[in-house]
DNA sequence: GCAAGGTC
């Protein structure tokens, strides 16, 4: 019995389909897909299945010194369980193990993996390695006509970096969580990847907050021809600056204005320069990981989002596998014979059609890329239905790809640019004019601009009329941030992070505390991590540290260095770094901690001028309190859906930041918690708080929240989070009628024609909660929906059953860890 | 409860 191990259950199901000839049978072992065929076997692993960590005893933080862990021990332990007894039990059937993981640095070392799992139940059985960069017949049947060994040196190398990784992420995150304090949820996180990638965010923020703007003018007019074509164009004052370039910004504003009186009493120009040239626009590579990000971006899809839906889509078999660094696409790529597949499709059918009808031959574009990995992503030529097999969402990314594909195989655009240049008196004006001559792949893939701008045909000498002429006032404008695609292709410049988990890393940020907002912006925590990283441990934030560790790893390959030689020099240099640092630990804890208070910052407080802070309840919900608590109790509500993002405008009347809920797709601005205070204000007190009155004296109120809708709550609110729900529309009146149980004055709802008795507001809403659970109704009532999930969903401010039907499944997938968009739409069947 | 790298 031969056992064939691949990285994932795809290819293995794959692999088994083309060498059996698509005879396999398929089981399932402890949950693990087996397939099986003549005297073989072949099972997916789910990419590494063991991991490096520390022994058990050095587990507790507060336990162990941070720099203990630069020595301590690397123990390897199973991380999917299942699989790896699985794998034992099939090995002790094998007769010869074939190991096919994935051609690349990691695919050797999870193949190593493999290989110890099976040499560890069986030391004698021969094992061997295949190699191939794409699946297909040819590649997987000559791999498998000759076979080759494991590349141990390789699988070293990717331990060194495992082992690096580990100890220089675990003992700085450790010593700078433990400077400030920050244990649990809360740890400050650093590592070879995540801490370069942040410095990229934070550098480009310390440049915008030093940028100093300069204000310049500029000139425009309209120019038109006089006879033919007399459609008006643009055109633009400038002038040569010292170094002969030409330059459209004036700096003064007298020299300016000079320019303007000038050019605003003229009504002719006379063209004194035509030039036309061609310029060849060809079509663009083919898709590896991080330009499918950036053209899913183009089209509204964060990083993440667009990773998802590629692996659904590759999932279902309609794309190829969508973390590549490969832009060249495989010699048994047969362009013409995909193309075939989309030929009659109703809308993607009539460019395939277009393409194959060309004369030339197909010669696809080459990116600079050509690895071993996977091939670029493109369309496998099984093509989904839109509405039944994939969502608008989905569909819309398959096109993209789908188009891409068709971009590669597609002819040069050709543009025409015309450049006019005219003169009044010593001024001279320019106009750019650019046509689309030949479409070429534009026309299959409409994603990159094409828009034109016009401009006549003039001959030099000819005089044209001139109109419009403005003067325009403008700043000189701060660096602008990265947005998450443009990180993402930087990262990839640089070499840190892999096709796989640039992506996630940038989720690590956010999830961290160190960024907010799309584009991403840097917290004050982030600053000063990265400042003290700088100071201290200037590797760990620079991309030099991934530069060096790869040219040690290419050592390790090639056999010129040891993972020892390389673990044992990274370790030293960690133990300089340390003796530095250990002198600063509290210089650098209260950094820290004071810039984890500057991000809850709102700004002074009315009553006490001390800090008023975003902080979180008892109860897990988020009010405003004052830094001077308990001197100054001054406190203000926040709402209760979402989380509180502290935004760069302030309110002009209390000099507070205003704030914004994030809860997914219901994020909304809030506004200045003061105001909002001011405006919702609290109506008559109606009664004694039943939670608190007796301790505390709360009273309950009739309230109305900024939103419109009302409540009965606690005059303590939030320290008492006493509530009862009121109707949404309608006048309340207070009557004189007491409820006798709960001594509160019964209330009446004036709204349409008929007032209707609300009573006492515990009775009426002790009645609703009766009701509620006879009829077991919302989100909890549907199957496979515990309490968590409730708390999960109503992050992403579906609260529920109406929400939940309401909602895009994408969407939610996207907003909620843990929740696929086939789950959502299965909970909408049900409901 | 630390990293980064696979994969879902």
């Amino acid at each position: 019995m031969e056992l064939i191990i691949t990285e994932k259950d795809n290819a293995a199901r794959r692999i088994a389909d083309i060498l059996s000839g698509g005879t396999y049978d398929s089981s399932r072992e402890k949950g693990v897909n087996v397939y099986e065929w003549g005297g073989k076997r072949c099972v997916g692993l789910s990419g590494h299945v063991v991991g490096v960590d520390f022994p058990a005893e050095y587990s507790d933080w507060r336990d162990v010194e941070p720099v203990e862990l630069i020595d301590a021990s690397v123990e390897k332990t199973a991380t999917k369980e299942n699989i790896v007894a699985t794998l034992r039990i099939l090995s002790r059937k094998a007769t010869r193990v074939t190991i096919a993981t994935d051609y690349d640095r990691e695919g050797e070392l999870i193949g190593k993996e493999a290989y110890d799992i099976v040499r560890d139940v069986d030391d004698e059985v021969p094992i061997r390695r295949v190699r191939f960069s794409s699946i297909t017949e040819n590649e997987v049947q000559s791999a498998f006509d000759e076979p080759d060994d494991l590349d141990f040196d390789l699988a070293a190398a990717g331990e060194a970096r495992q082992i690096i990784d580990l100890i220089w992420g675990a003992a700085l995150t450790r010593f700078l969580s433990l400077s400030a304090g920050q244990l649990g949820n809360d740890f400050i996180s650093v590592g070879r990847v995540q801490s370069p990638t942040l410095k990229l965010i934070v550098d480009r923020e310390r440049e915008i907050e030093a940028f100093d703007p300069e204000t310049y003018w500029e000139l425009f007019a309209d120019l038109q021809k006089r006879e033919g074509e007399t459609t008006p164009f643009d055109a633009q004052y400038f002038y040569r600056d010292e170094d002969d370039n030409e330059a459209e910004r004036v700096w003064e504003e007298a020299a300016a204005s000079e320019v303007y009186e000038i050019l605003a009493e003229r009504d002719s120009a006379t063209v004194v320069d035509v030039n036309r040239r061609t310029r060849t626009d060809t079509p663009p590579a083919p898709f590896n990981t991080t330009q499918f990000i950036r053209a899913a971006s183009a089209i509204g899809y964060s990083a993440k989002r667009a990773m998802s839906i590629a692996e659904d889509l590759y999932t279902a078999g309609y794309i190829t596998y969508p973390r590549t660094d490969n832009t060249v696409y495989p010699d048994d790529l047969d362009p013409e014979e995909l193309l075939d597949d989309f030929v009659g499709h109703p809308t993607l059918g009539e460019s395939a059609e277009s393409l194959l009808e060309s004369d030339d031959d197909i010669v696809p574009t080459e990116g600079d890329e050509e690895t071993t990995d996977h091939p670029p992503i493109h369309p496998t030529g099984e093509i989904p239905s839109r509405g039944g097999d994939v969502s608008d969402d989905e569909w819309e990314v398959y096109e993209l790809v789908v188009r891409r594909f068709y971009a590669t195989v597609a002819e040069a655009a050709i543009w025409e640019h015309l450049k006019v240049v005219t003169e009044v008196d010593d001024y001279r004006l320019k106009s750019n004019g650019k046509r689309l001559v030949e479409a070429g792949y534009h026309d299959v893939y409409p994603y990159f601009n094409s828009t034109e701008n016009f401009v006549p045909g003039v001959d030099e000498g000819e005089e044209l009329d001139l109109s419009e002429v403005e003067l325009e006032e403008k700043e000189t404008q701060p660096p602008r941030r990265y947005g998450q695609s443009r990180l993402i292709e930087t990262m990839e410049d640089l070499g840190i992070g892999t096709k796989s988990t640039r992506h996630n890393t940038l989720e690590k940020l956010y999830d961290r505390g160190y960024i907010e907002s799309d584009p991403p912006r840097p917290t004050r925590l982030a600053m000063a991590v990265v400042d003290a990283a700088e100071d201290y441990a200037d590797r760990v934030v620079s991309e030099e540290m991934t530069a060096q560790l790869e040219r040690d790893m290419d050592a390790i390959a090639s056999g010129e260095a040891t993972l020892q030689d390389v673990t044992d020099d990274s370790r030293e240099m960690l133990e300089d770094i340390f003796a530095s640092l250990a002198e600063s630990r509290e210089e650098i804890g209260d950094q820290l901690r004071k810039s984890l208070k500057d991000d809850k910052r709102l700004g002074p407080c009315p009553d006490c001028g001390e800090d008023l802070l975003v902080r979180r309840s008892r109860h897990g919900s988020y009010f405003v309190g004052c830094d001077g608590y308990p001197d100054c109790e001054n406190t203000l509500p926040l709402p209760s859906t979402g989380k509180p993002l502290i935004m760069e405008d302030e309110c002009e009347d209390h000099g507070l930041n205003e704030v914004k809920m994030l809860a997914g797709r219901q994020t909304f601005v809030h506004g200045c918690p003061l105001c909002k205070a001011e405006d919702a204000g609290e109506g008559p007190v109606l009664g004694v708080c039943p939670d608190c009155g007796d301790e505390h004296d709360g009273e309950l109120a009739i309230k109305t929240l900024q939103s419109g809708s009302r409540l009965v709550g606690c005059t303590r609110y939030p320290d008492c989070e006493y509530s009862l729900p009121l109707p949404r529309r309608g006048d309340i009146e207070v009557t004189d009628e007491h409820c006798e149980e709960h001594d509160l004055p019964e209330l009446v709802i004036h709204s349409g024609d008929e007032p209707w008795e609300l009573g006492c507001p515990i009775c009426n809403y002790q009645e609703f909660q009766a009701r509620e659970s006879e009829t077991g109704s919302d989100l909890e009532a549907l199957e496979g929906v515990g309490a968590k999930t409730v708390e999960k969903l109503a992050d992403a401010g579906i609260e529920s059953l109406d929400d939940l039907t309401d909602a895009d499944p994408d969407t939610i997938a996207a907003d909620v860890d843990g929740i696929s968009a086939e789950r959502v739409r299965s909970w909408q069947a049900k409901a």
